[in-house]
DNA sequence: TTAATAGTTAGATAAGATTACTAACTTATA
DNA sequence: TATAAGTTAGTAATCTTATCTAACTATTAA
C-alpha cells in the first residue's frame, strides 16, 4: 500500500492517491476471487459508485490486470454487461517438489489459478546439481507449455527436510548436494523473482485445508514411506519454526530418562521401522511399511492394526495436550495404505479425541498439491501488494 | 475501518471519508506511540501536509482523544510549538488475575500506559461466587483509583486453567465455583466492554516478551508451585488452542507404553510431585517444591540439580522439537527459587538447545504482568479501530 | 406476423462535495 | 532580523449524486 510517511508505519497514512489505490486493490481483489465480473456486481460488492467502478475497470484494463471477455448473455432487459477477468496470463505461480532420493516435480498455475503445466522427472543428483536440476526442469516446463519465463513471479519449493530460511539450508534431507546449495538464492538468481522454501510435511499440511470439514486449523501426523513428521497449521498460519525444524516428532525420544543415539524416537514409534517389525510381530510382511500396512488391512489383522493404532493415538495425545488442535489429520503413505480401517481404530484409541480425528483429504500428491497452493496465494497477494503503485 | 463495501471484505474500498478515518488513525497511533507530538513531528512520522496535521490534531482534541499539554521550552528561534498527548483518561484497560485457590488480584491501565491503580485480595470463593467478587474488585479499584467505571473500555482475566472461549467455561482451575460460571458473559454484562479470558501461562508468556534478548517468539516452560505448563507465543502470537488447552505439557504421559490414569506425566516428572520426590531422594526436604529447590541451591546439591535439570532438558527437547522456537525460557516459583543455578544445569544437559534457554526475565507476578499487558495492547487496538468512525 | 411503444438496464457525462496539497502570509522568539 | 510555528487561500485529485444516452426485452395493436 502506497503511503506518504516516510518511516514505514503499520497504520498508513496517505492523500487522494492512496484513495485509488485501495479502490483499485479492492476490485483486483474481487476479481481475484470471482473469476468474472461485471461493473454492476463490482459496485455490489464494494459499494463503489458507478462512474468510480467504470474508472477503476478501466485501469485495471489499460494496466494489463484484466482483461474483458465479451458481454454476459442478456438474462434480463436492457442492454448486455461488459464481463471482465483477471487476466490469467499476467503472471504465473511456479511449485516445484522434491522427492527423495531422485524425483522433482514442477507445476505451474496461471493468476485465474488454472494449473497450467505440470511435469515430474527422476534425475540423479550426483550428476546433476540439485539446485541445476530444478532450473533446468523450470525453463522446460515453462517454455513447453508456451508460458512467458519473466512472468513466473513467485516459485515455492517443499522439500524433504528442515529449510533453515535464515542461513538458507537445507537440513536432514536425503538428497545428494541439497546441503551444499543455497538453493533460495541459487533459484532466485535464476529466475529473478522471489523463492519460498517450505518443509514437505508443512506442505502437504497446507493442502489438507481444502477439506471443508477442517476449519480453524489442523495438525497434521504425517506417516511416510520415509519417516514421519507433523504439520502445525492453526489459525495463526503455519508454524515453521525459527530454525524451519518444527514439527520433527520423529527425532523425539520416546522414553525421557532414555535420550542416547541409540534410544528409540517417535521414528522408531509410529515410524517406517516401527510398522516393519509390528508387522513381523504379527506375521505380516512386505518390502515397505506402506506394503504391511496394505497386508494388514487385507488380512484384517487386528492384533497389528490395534497395536499400532495405540502407538498413533498416544502421539495424537501428545500433539493435542500441546496444540489443541481443532482438528488431527492423518496422512502420509502409511495413513493412506492403512486407510478408513486405520483412522478408525486410532479413533478407538483415542478417546475423548476420537472426534477430532480425520483421514486425508487429498487426493494424489499432498505435498505438490500443498506447495501449489502456497506458491498460488502467495502471487494473489504479491499482486495485490505490487501491481498498483 | 470504515468502507463502503456492503458486504465485509479482507480488502476495503471507501472515498473521501477514509482518507480521513486514515489519517486520524495514523495520527492517533504516532500518538499512542510516542507520548507528546508536536504537529511538526507528526509531519515527520506521517508526511502530512502542514494543514492537515493541523486539522488533524483539531479533531482528536475535539473528539476527546487528543490533548494539549502547553508549547514546548524554546530551544530554537521561533514560535514555541503545541504539545499534544494523548488523553490518558479517555479509556482504561482493567487486568484481573485469579490465583489458586482464592487470591484476585486487579490493576488499571490508562490509555498512555500507566498504571493508575492496583489491589490483590484473598477472598473466600465458597463464600462469594468468583464472578461477584471480581465485579466488586473492579468496582472497588476503579472508585478508589478515581477512575471513571465508564472508562473501562476492556477488561482481560487470567485464570489457572483452560478457558474455552467456545463455551466460555474454565477448566482444570482449582478456584470453587469456577467450572460453573460462564465468566465472560457475567463480566462483559456488569461492565458494558468486551471482556477477554486468557490461561495463566499464556498470560506469564506474554510478560516474557519484555525480555529484550527474545524475539520472534518463545516458549515458556512454566514451572509453577501448583503445576506445570507450557505457554507458546510464536511470531505468529499466542497459540491458545480450539478449546484453550494448548500448551497442557502436565497431561502429557511419559511413557507411551503406560496411559493409565495412575501412570506418570511431565506432571509428575518435572512438575511439583517430582521436585520433592527427587529432593527426598536426596536428603533435602521442605514445605513445597519451590523451598525444595531454594534448599537444593543453597546446599548445592549437585546430584539433586543435575537429575532434575536433565529431565527438564528432555522437556525443552520435546518442546524444541515440536515448535523450534527461538528462545526458551523457564519460569514459574521452582524455577525462580532455582535461579541461574539451575538455568546453567539445564542448559549444560540440553546439549545443543543451551544457547535458547533463557531465565525469565520479569520480575514481580508474571501472569498478572502479562494480562496487563495484553489488555493494554488490545486496548489500543480497539481505540484505533472504533473510536474514530 | 410485424411494427410500434413502454420500460428496464448498462454505461457515460456533468456538477457538486470532500479531502489533501502547495504557496504565501502572519506571528512569535532568539 | 532571521527562523520556525501555524494559518489562510487557492489548486488538484478523487469520489458521489444526478442526469442522460443507448441497448435491449416485452407488450400491444394492426
Amino acid at each position: 500500500m502506497r503511503t506518504t510517511g516516510t518511516p514505514e508505519s503499520p497504520v498508513p497514512s496517505g492523500s487522494s492517491h492512496l484513495l485509488r489505490t485501495i479502490n483499485e486493490r479492492a476490485a483486483l481483489y474481487h476479481l481475484l476471487e470471482n473469476d468474472t465480473l461485471t461493473r454492476v456486481e463490482l459496485r455490489k460488492l464494494t459499494g463503489l459508485a458507478k462512474p468510480t467502478a467504470s474508472q477503476v475497470m478501466l485501469r485495471l484494463f489499460e494496466s494489463g490486470l484484466a482483461v474483458t471477455l465479451g458481454r454476459t448473455t442478456a438474462k434480463q432487459v436492457g442492454p448486455r454487461a461488459e464481463v471482465y477477468s483477471v487476466n490469467a496470463d499476467h503472471a504465473f505461480a511456479a511449485a516445484v517438489t522434491l522427492h527423495e532420493p531422485d524425483g522433482v516435480t514442477v507445476a505451474i498455475r496461471d493468476l485465474k489459478g488454472r494449473e497450467r503445466a505440470s511435469s515430474t522427472r527422476r534425475i540423479d543428483f550426483t550428476a546433476v546439481p540439485v539446485d541445476r536440476a530444478v532450473q533446468n526442469m523450470l525453463s522446460a516446463t515453462t517454455r513447453d507449455a508456451g508460458i512467458d519465463f519473466a512472468r513466473i513471479a513467485v516459485v515455492h519449493l517443499a522439500v524433504p527436510g528442515a529449510y533453515d530460511a535464515e542461513t538458507d539450508t537445507i537440513g536432514y534431507a536425503d538428497i545428494p548436494g541439497a546441503p551444499e546449495v543455497h538453493m533460495r538464492e541459487a533459484i532466485e538468481t535464476y529466475m529473478g523473482c522471489p523463492v519460498t522454501i517450505h518443509n514437505d510435511v508443512n506442505a502437504a499440511t497446507v493442502a489438507e485445508r481444502r477439506n471443508p470439514s477442517v476449519s480453524g486449523g489442523l495438525v497434521l501426523l504425517w506417516l511416510g514411506r520415509e519417516g514421519i513428521g507433523t504439520g502445525i497449521d492453526l489459525s495463526q498460519g503455519l508454524i515453521v519454526g525459527a530454525r524451519g525444524a518444527a514439527g520433527e516428532l520423529g527425532y523425539v525420544p520416546v522414553y525421557p530418562d532414555r535420550t542416547g543415539p541409540d534410544d528409540p524416537t517417535y521414528q522408531d514409534w509410529i515410524g517406517p521401522p516401527a510398522v516393519i517389525e509390528l508387522g513381523r510381530a504379527h506375521g505380516i510382511e512386505g518390502p515397505d511399511a506402506a506394503a504391511v500396512m496394505t497386508a494388514a488391512v487385507k488380512q484384517g489383522a487386528e492384533g497389528f492394526l490395534n497395536a499400532y493404532a495405540d502407538r498413533v493415538a498416544g502421539a495424537l495425545h501428545l500433539l493435542t495436550c500441546l496444540l489443541d488442535p481443532p482438528s488431527l489429520v492423518i496422512g502420509g503413505e502409511i495413513a493412506r495404505a492403512g486407510g478408513e480401517t486405520l483412522v478408525d481404530r486410532v479413533r478407538r484409541h483415542a478417546e475423548a479425541l476420537a472426534e477430532r480425528i480425520l483421514p486425508s483429504a487429498v487426493y494424489g500428491d499432498a505435498v505438490a498439491i500443498g506447495v501449489l497452493d502456497l506458491a498460488y496465494e502467495d502471487l494473489k497477494h504479491r499482486v495485490l501488494d505490487t501491481a498498483l503503485a
